[in-house]
DNA sequence: CGTGGATATTTACCTGTGAG
DNA sequence: CTCACAGGTAAATATCCACG
């Protein structure tokens, strides 16, 4: 069938031959006289296919490049690069887990998704089926995409699966802070004091952005709910949660009053940073009802002098 | 410690581009 | 023409800093 396509339109070009320039003459003869694909030619087209152009591999071949590409398309049946089975674009990975193509584009590039740029002048990448899927099922990546959200049916089951073992998830800080009651920067003081353990992206979330001045945070359900995780709240002072219990303002109070200890005194010997002390004396002042901002300034300086 | 404010990042789009 | 990506943008909001 393909044959005698071919031979007929040889016979067209052969009777058009007389119209023709010389030149065009000549080229029609070169052509026919092409010789045969080798297994070897063959092979070597299977194996760089995508990693060299078109082009690259017809100078190796000494062949044109519309030439292999006709014969890889054609005759080997081959898909493009970017099509052959087992083979994603970041296109589809951004399809597949619901996200901006951004995102992988700069996580394949940075090396965080394993993949390759196409030959050509796009820069089309290439990701493993496989390497996808071996990626998308490590749980620490799960702060970079919402496995529920994934697309993929045969992915999902697998996510879904490996969900069930971990029997955990990734709670961003308003989630913990809506679980608990208060607000999201209660949740990242806490973090930064090292209370509750979390973890910060270490590429761009966005993909945008590779050096960044602040990371989300990420924690665990299990972190979050954890239950020597607790957030005392005072009546009178709305949406404004502490992390001191009742016994520690009251040795806060017996410290100052009675023992005659500065604020820092206090902080260091409840075992907190210095720089606390301030927070050491808000409490303080909200518990004897002396005003905040005012009183702060006078005794602040009062009691430096003091204890110098 | 607690918080207001400044600043940066993410999100979620849309549009442009150029190779094939 | 289509596809895959690059670049843009506005709005929303998380984080960090500095100071009380």
């Amino acid at each position: 069938m393909r044959s005698g396509t071919s031979s007929l339109m040889i016979a067209r070009l052969i009777s058009n031959a007389g119209k023709m320039h010389n030149a065009n003459l000549k080229a029609v003869s070169k052509r026919i006289k092409q010789p045969k694909w080798t297994p070897a030619e063959d092979q070597f087209i299977k194996d760089n296919l995508g990693y060299l152009t078109d082009e690259e591999i017809g100078k190796k071949l000494g062949r044109t490049a519309v030439g292999v590409h006709v014969h890889w398309s054609r005759d080997l049946h081959l898909k493009g690069p970017s099509k052959a089975p087992g083979i994603l674009t970041a296109h589809d990975i951004a399809k597949i887990l619901q996200v901006d193509a951004h995102k992988i584009a700069h996580w394949v590039d940075v090396g965080f998704i394993k993949g390759r740029l196409m030959a050509g002048g796009r820069k089309i990448r290439l990701i493993k089926e496989k390497d996808f899927y071996k990626w998308a099922l490590q749980t620490n990546n799960w702060i970079y995409f919402d496995p529920s959200k994934v697309g993929d049916s045969e992915l999902a089951h697998l996510i879904n699966i490996r969900a069930k073992l971990w029997g955990d998830e990734w709670w961003s800080t308003p989630k913990v802070a809506k679980y608990h009651r208060v607000n999201t920067k209660d949740v990242t003081r806490l973090i930064a004091d090292g209370r509750i353990r979390a973890v910060q992206p270490k590429w761009s979330l966005g993909g945008r952005h590779p050096n960044q001045a602040w990371k989300y945070w990420f924690v665990k359900k299990s972190e979050a709910t954890k239950p020597s995780l607790k957030f005392y709240h005072r009546k009178g002072v709305p949406g404004h949660s502490r992390i001191f219990t009742d016994s520690a303002i009251a040795w806060i109070v017996k410290a100052i009053d009675e023992k005659g200890m500065n604020f820092t005194e206090v902080a260091r010997s409840m075992k907190l940073k210095d720089k606390q002390a301030g927070s050491v004396r808000n409490w303080y002042c909200r518990t004897k009802g002396i005003d905040l901002s005012t009183k702060f300034k006078y005794r602040g300086k009062r009691r430096k002098k003091v204890t110098k």
